[in-house]
DNA sequence: TTAAATAAATACTGACCGGTACTATATTTA
DNA sequence: TAAATATAGTACCGGTCAGTATTTATTTAA
């Protein structure tokens, strides 16, 4: 196999650093919304020339896409494969109104979720980021059905609801708590919020 | 009284037709969000020199503004005024949760609401654009508190909540509906999740 | 040593942005 | 009729945008 292409590479070596592009850039889309950040900023933040930066990327569509694969592999993939434990439903709920609502404390990362904030401007961007929005977006949406229904398969979520309706609320419970965190409300109103909405889940 | 200041006024009679110009620009805000749209646009749109528009508004901001406070006093004061009714607490939930769910079916208006756009890209607006987003905002905080006061009096609203943190939960929950709206999500899923939000508010 | 290949960055393009200097036009008052 | 006053709009300002043509630098292969 050539899975290890030993550097035969001919011309003039890369030295164009593809990760720390997709990081600031992620940090900043991150803070600031995808629609707020120019390609010009991100090479100033990044030290990247503009011709490097389109020719790793081909152009700003192809950055932000990018840079969701990159968030999702970082930060949603954990949560992910957190909704696939075993454990008790109402454990695992908590566990992430509580994920939802401490994460922005750590103060390494911007406020709030990027996926969140690319799904509310949709509309506004390419046409690769867009289908890396959907793409997210629908895995969580199986990942709570999945949850859901392993729960009734247990007896530990007796609601009359569809799971496909039920994962659709969870997704907008969470969605709905991420926006408000982003703009800047008190995590503990978030969190009492969260926990309204999903008391009648058991 | 100089009610009808008769027109003696001097210099080149106006013929900016400033409602005409807030009407277009609302429509483009709300259609379009108002961080996709510019001074030109609505220029181009509403026909009007940009040394005209700028005359009469003073800068982008004061357009922002002038439009929000005419979709306060066009739209969202009907719906603050139902809140102050002594219908049922039920029913005025029922038809909260109506208008929200129907008013974008009247192909006359964008879809969703403008002030939660505006509130969404809160930070990304003027100084007195974002002051009379808060104004706005506070008078839906203060009617429904007012409203579930008045419910909890008559005895309809049995749930153990503080009315302020109830009335933020309404208007969380009309606001993620609203923008679930805009994104153009079916109504009658957005209906059944509203629904499901409210059903422990009795 | 030279040609081919690859990547680097400077400096540009045309479009659009928010905002305004300036001048032309229409009216009232003296 | 002339001055004063107020509005109209053309044509521009400096700046930023996404994207690229072009040249220079660094490597391998012949």
């Amino acid at each position: 196999m050539s899975a290890d292409t030993v550097k035969v590479s001919r011309g003039r070596p890369k030295t164009l650093n593809r990760d720390h592009i997709i990081d600031v850039a992620m940090r900043a889309y991150w803070q600031e919304g995808a629609a707020g950040v120019s390609v010009n900023e991100i090479c100033r933040k990044a030290n990247v020339s503009k011709p490097g930066l389109y020719r790793e990327f081909k152009n700003e569509d192809g950055l932000m896409q990018a840079v969701l694969v990159a968030y999702q592999n970082q930060m949603l993939t954990p949560i992910l494969q957190s909704l696939t434990t075993d454990a008790p439903f109402r454990q695992t709920l908590e566990n992430l109104v509580s994920f939802v609502t401490q994460v922005q404390d750590n103060q390494a990362f911007p406020k709030g979720c990027l996926l969140v904030k690319m799904h509310e401007s949709r509309m506004r961007v390419g046409a690769a980021t867009r289908e890396q929005i959907d793409r997210s977006h629908q895995q969580f949406l199986t990942a709570y059905e999945q949850w859901i229904e392993r729960a009734k398969a247990r007896g530990e979520f007796l609601a009359d609801l569809p799971s496909p309706f039920a994962a659709s609320y969870v997704d907008t419970q969470v969605s709905s708590a991420l926006s408000q965190i982003a703009r800047g409300e008190p995590h503990s109103n978030v969190k009492k919020t969260l926990l309204l909405a999903f008391s009648m889940l058991r």
